[in-house]
DNA sequence: ATTAATTTTTAGACAAGTCTAAAAATTAAT
DNA sequence: ATTAATTTTTAGACTTGTCTAAAAATTAAT
């Protein structure tokens, strides 16, 4: 059906369009692949005549309802082996994303379904975010950047922006995981760096960090 | 380190091995891949150039230590995913091979190390065939086809030579499954059809058959 | 020991996916 | 409205892995 190299692509166009109205452009692509726009170029023309994006020269890529719904299923390919890694094989949140990249272009539907009922169709990865289901609709909650949140308001940790590991193993030494309760008790206006209440502990957080925490206001 | 296909010329020519003392022979391979011999005889110059077997024209090839290793961990972890659909996922031994295929060529030695302890370090896979260890021993037993016995001798069932889903379905239909125990009641001479004693009931088995499951005697 | 059949290798081609360098189109700046 | 900067596309090349057809080597048969 689709190459590995193909499927990368799709995944890629399809969290570019979380948040963009327009097409995709082919710089957007490159730099999210660590590619060059001149493969992106002829890798766009490729889907485009398997019919997963439209494409018009200049004008960047929109997937099509057949490409979403394929991009879909291997992101939820890679977030169910997420969620396996860590719940089942004790890998930990900052080491399954390379193996996920791997494992997500296996193509078995019946491995799919039994890894997911296996692990109780879970919602979401260890990251916070949210497994598509097998159409490829996702349950999106409203969840708010630590930094947008003021004085006094609180809420539970559910996610991350930056999944990288350098970042992860920087929330896993300052004990901020997921599930965490989490109140602003001061927010300083010259570097917007916040003083925090989690769990009892109180913690001091700069803008950096607090642009890549998502919370679920309460 | 490898790619796919050259782990899978690796694998094949370890399979061939097995029963062989020459070297194997280009149209050998390509019969196992399903390729043609120009093909291997490519694909072996570059598998010699990276040392993992010794190539000389017209003479077939020979794994070199590297090369046993390298195809015996992927042998390894092949077997090893086997085990986890059959006993984790709810596959049918006839199942799992096309994905244990695909899965093999994951390159991560936590994931390897993980699944093997999440297995309980399970020593055979589905079919029978053994595992082998992060060095790349197997442990071998001695099993006979069942067709090599004689009247009245008996053992158990461990294992199948041919493991096509064609052969594992007509098993299971027949209510034979590895770790059964197997009598020779009678033995035809006209065609070699064997009638045996499994478990309790009485069966009458084919030449070929019986020429294609591992018996451990006793 | 020649000849015939088979196996293996070479030569040349092709598809997928990528790259560099140059041309063309778009967008931003004067 | 031109000119300049940026983005995108094209053209041509390269790598990996494969194939067909032809040549060379080996093995089998007479
Ligand atoms: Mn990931
Ligand atoms: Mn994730
Ligand atoms: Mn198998
Ligand atoms: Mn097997």
């Amino acid at each position: 059906m689709f190459s590995q190299s193909e499927e990368n692509y799709l995944k890629a166009i399809y969290h570019l369009e979380i948040d963009a109205d327009k097409g995709i452009s082919t710089n957007a692509i490159a730099k999210k692949l660590d590619t060059k726009a001149s493969s992106v170029t002829d890798m766009v023309k490729k889907l485009s005549d398997k019919e997963v994006v439209v494409y018009k020269k200049y004008k960047g890529v929109k997937l099509t309802n057949l490409g979403k719904k394929t991009a879909a299923s291997i992101v939820r390919k890679h977030r169910l082996w997420e969620v396996f890694l860590v719940e089942k094989l004790n890998f930990s949140w900052d080491e399954v994303h390379d193996v996920a990249e791997q494992l997500e272009h296996i193509k078995s539907p019946k491995l799919v379904d039994q890894i997911d009922a296996f692990l109780g169709f879970p919602i979401h990865d260890p990251h916070g975010d949210p497994i598509p289901d097998k159409e490829g609709n996702i349950n999106t909650i409203d969840k708010s950047l630590l930094s947008t949140l003021t004085k006094n308001e609180s809420g539970v940790c559910v996610g991350v922006n930056d999944s990288s590991s350098e970042f992860l193993q920087f929330l896993d030494k300052k004990g901020i995981t997921l599930g965490k309760q989490i109140t602003v008790l001061e927010k300083e206006n010259f570097d917007d760096s916040l003083s925090i209440l989690i769990e009892d502990r109180k913690l001091s957080i700069s803008n950096k960090i607090a642009n890549n925490l998502y919370i679920q206001k309460k």
